[in-house]
DNA sequence: ACACTGACCACTG
DNA sequence: CCAGTGGCCAGTG
């Protein structure tokens, strides 16, 4: 291990996703630029798994699904996370995710 | 330097 | 609807 700094990015705004949200990979990668594609935060939050700084259980896929459960603790910990913060995850889906989605693209940005 | 892998996304058949 | 393929970027052997 010794790869760092280059997570910052997205560390960070994975930080910021507000209590009982989620976000997706692809938002992430599209709020940071092109340098970075979604595939890329995948391999970041890897290296982020086991660290309670980053509320990894708070980002999905594109579909709203828990593709990253299987990395944690128990297949069922992401989904107990999501439900704890009053997010309702159905067959590792997240329920009314467009509405639960939080884009940093948005929240981070635009001054108005 | 090369090949394989991966918590993704989109297109094509 | 499901399977396959390409692109993306970085880590590891």
């Amino acid at each position: 291990m010794k790869s760092s700094s280059f997570s910052a990015d997205v560390l960070d705004v994975v930080r910021l996703i507000p209590y009982g949200r989620v976000t997706t990979y692809g938002a992430i990668a599209a709020y940071l630029g092109s340098k970075r594609s979604s595939r890329t935060v995948g391999w970041i939050l890897n290296s982020t798994k086991g660290i309670s700084d980053v509320p990894a259980h708070r980002v999905v896929n594109r579909n709203g699904l828990l593709t990253g459960k299987k990395h944690f603790k128990s297949l069922t910990t992401m989904s107990k996370l999501l439900i704890n913060e009053g997010v309702n995850v159905e067959n590792d889906l997240v329920v009314d995710f467009k509405q639960l989605f939080w884009d940093p693209n948005l929240a981070l940005s635009l001054t108005s």
